[in-house]
DNA sequence: GCGAGATTCTTCAGTTACTAAACAAAGAAA
DNA sequence: TTTCTTTGTTTAGTAACTGAAGAATCTCGC
């Protein structure tokens, strides 16, 4: 029986690392017993961790009745990524360590009608900015991660720009992405990150494995159907929980209710709003939070719709975990959290007592940033497999035509 | 660059095998693209296959120019599974090819309440009339694939009975399966096969790989909302797909109809039907296909909400490929089709240009049953990795106290 | 019909990444 | 102290690749 041992990641090293990550601290035997791994496998593989400095020995476990344990951790300090956040109001910039914690922190106002390149000079200028502001050696950064609505505009062009490796992806995956690596959620755990900010999106990580879907698609609850006869959607279904609760239909229904366009301030009269749909939406959230009735009703009426979403997605991926996250959970979390709490617990407590978790995120409010940091982190020090290649390629590849022998 | 190239199987042999049997026909350097290893590492696989008898040259491409490229085959003969589902009406037990087709098929009555030693022991004989039928040798046959509600009840003693290796499934993904193995949809596409038989259901395989979810619930579309505010459901939520359109409610509302409870030859009256739903529902959709209008109208209005909850699960994973099967759309595909056609045309035509191909599945009726045996197929020729082991054991093998050094 | 070139497939030495097993080191128990 | 248990390291052996050279088989031009 020799020969190597497959797991899920590209190499042993990615795996040993990101059981490391996952468990915060474990010794050997402990690599040993969770990779499947013989422990001459894990000795070298982690010298070879702690000479690159990514891990240390940081004490001893006690005793089980023989030599104690040492215990290893992530060297939190001896790695950064960026993480930009590129948004219709701002651009925020954070520095994260390995451990995903947050370094430093920056935010400036929107690009809104910038020229694609100047915008790109002003996020490498203010990316250099942010990584002299801690004064940490260039060489110490694994990348940058970007996430906007439209990335790929920016992607190529900023990497020269840094020279640093880019990585892309959408605000919701990203969000995923950063909670399972900042390790509020287990090393094979299947959940999801719904995502509120200008509209609502869920990240979808299944065993440990993030699922984007072939088209970049997944997680697009923003359009799950919640009333078969409900008002269209500009996407051409009906009923869907976008139109019928999402932060731009909690915002018009504001916008109809006069006094409460006045209690929350939104700018405006019957006019389109010039004000981002985000913005709008905190300001109602602020007057729930004061105690503004309607707003709260309002609030509330959504968060019904939200947590049927929930609970849908739930049904169709069998999730353990729920985490809301992104500006708008951000500030109207307390509201929605005990809402899909009591949905989720109602519908999930008799079915083999396996409840679904729900928190709220302790840095909603600048997850995608820290997420796309994240994505950094997870693709510069824990590859995944990528599969067989695509069949497109395999018709390519093979002649339609052929005969019988 | 040497040193073994990861793929997504737990051996290269797994590998080539599922992108034989994905491509149908393919010869030795369409594999070498296809899967990124090297010519000589697919000769030598290939040969193993060939003295496996797994594998056949069956013919040469055109010339691209010099030698003519060999073309392998899977020999479909070469081996066989068996798969069994075991139903309230009825026990069906297939016996398939390598390629996933059916080469012998009988049908019994259900086991109604015989004792589970009883229904094993009458399993295991029906297993082996079925195998004699065809005169396959025993050494060909990779195992029994068991699908049914409750299959771990008899899974160990049909194992020990038959001498065959079992596994066990539920019907739904026992129907994705078959659905992928049979070769409908490519090598690494994401897809979901709707189920209807007593009830709804839906298979998931995402990129290629069976995703059941922790709790093997995954696909659990009976239970999504499709009505924030919609009547109460057993499993504690509200407006769930199962209670609006789901087989039962079906058959129920057709009940309350006693000009159709008449003409579909509904039995009982205001009585609780002693025969199962899927028997009840096939007679509303016989009566429905022969032009009744009150059964086509009760199940057009299923199908709209069969289809709004295929949108929602597609705009969840976003899936490429939607399949119906089971026995009750067997019967009724022909009504849910173009309705679930038409909505995700609706609903996806802008979105990317990427359209949702919905079919209807060749073998519907049997459609558990091949599962059963595709399972079989694929666990025992081409397993997939199983990652790394359960954070379970990782919390439980890590002494929770430990001292800073 | 006969090289020349193209393409497919095989062979084989070399490399990598593992395993198994012996060994060394460190603490507990007696 | 001695002995036992447990942790971690070292070493030899092996499976499964890669890369490169070579053999086989086809097409094409003359």
């Amino acid at each position: 029986m020799s020969g190597p041992a497959r797991v899920t990641h590209a190499s042993t090293r990615a795996a040993v690392l990101d059981l490391i990550r996952a468990a915060g601290m474990i010794s050997r035997v402990g690599l040993v017993n969770a990779s499947g791994l013989t422990g001459g496998t894990i000795s070298t593989v982690v010298r070879g961790l702690i000479d690159e400095g990514l891990v240390a020995e940081t004490g001893h476990a006690e005793s089980t009745g023989g030599k104690r344990r040492v215990l290893l951790q992530l060297d939190h300090f001896a790695r950064y990524a960026v993480g930009v956040h590129l948004d219709d109001a701002r651009i925020t910039y954070v520095l994260t360590n390995l451990g995903g914690a947050v370094v430093a922190r920056i935010s400036r106002a929107g690009a809104a009608s910038e020229e694609p390149a100047a915008v790109v000079a002003r996020m490498a200028r203010e990316v250099g900015a942010l990584i002299d502001s801690v004064g940490v050696e260039r060489g110490r950064i694994l990348g940058l991660g970007l996430v906007s609505a439209r990335p790929w505009q920016f992607g190529a062009d900023l990497g020269r720009a840094t020279g640093l490796p880019v990585v892309l992806d959408n605000d919701a995956t990203a969000a995923a992405i950063g909670e399972h690596w900042s390790g509020g959620v287990g090393a094979t755990s299947t959940f999801a990150a719904l995502y509120m900010g200008s509209d609502l999106g869920a990240g979808v990580v299944l065993g440990g494995t993030t699922h984007r879907g072939p088209g970049g698609h997944a997680g697009g609850i923003g359009h799950f159907c919640l009333d078969v006869d409900g008002p269209p959607c500009p996407c051409g279904g009906r009923g869907c929980l976008e139109v019928l609760a999402g932060p731009a239909a909690v915002v018009a229904r504001a916008r109809e209710d006069r006094a409460l366009t006045r209690a929350a301030g939104l700018p405006g009269g019957r006019t389109r709003p010039a004000t981002p749909v985000a913005t709008d939406f905190a300001a109602i959230s602020r007057a729930a939070r004061q105690g503004n009735a309607r707003a709260l009703a309002l609030l509330e009426r959504s968060a019904r719709h939200v947590a049927a979403a929930a609970r849908t997605l739930v049904h169709a991926l069998d999730l353990e975990v729920l985490v809301l996250t992104g500006p708008s959970f951000a500030i109207a979390g307390s509201i929605y959290l005990p809402v899909l709490r009591e949905e989720l617990d109602r519908a999930f407590a008799s079915r083999g007592a396996r409840p679904v978790a729900v928190r709220l995120s302790p840095s909603a409010a600048s997850a995608p940033a820290i997420g796309a940091a994240a994505i950094v982190l997870q693709s510069e020090l824990v590859p995944r497999h990528q599969g067989l290649r695509l069949p497109d390629d395999l018709a390519a590849d093979e002649p339609p035509v052929f005969q019988r022998a």
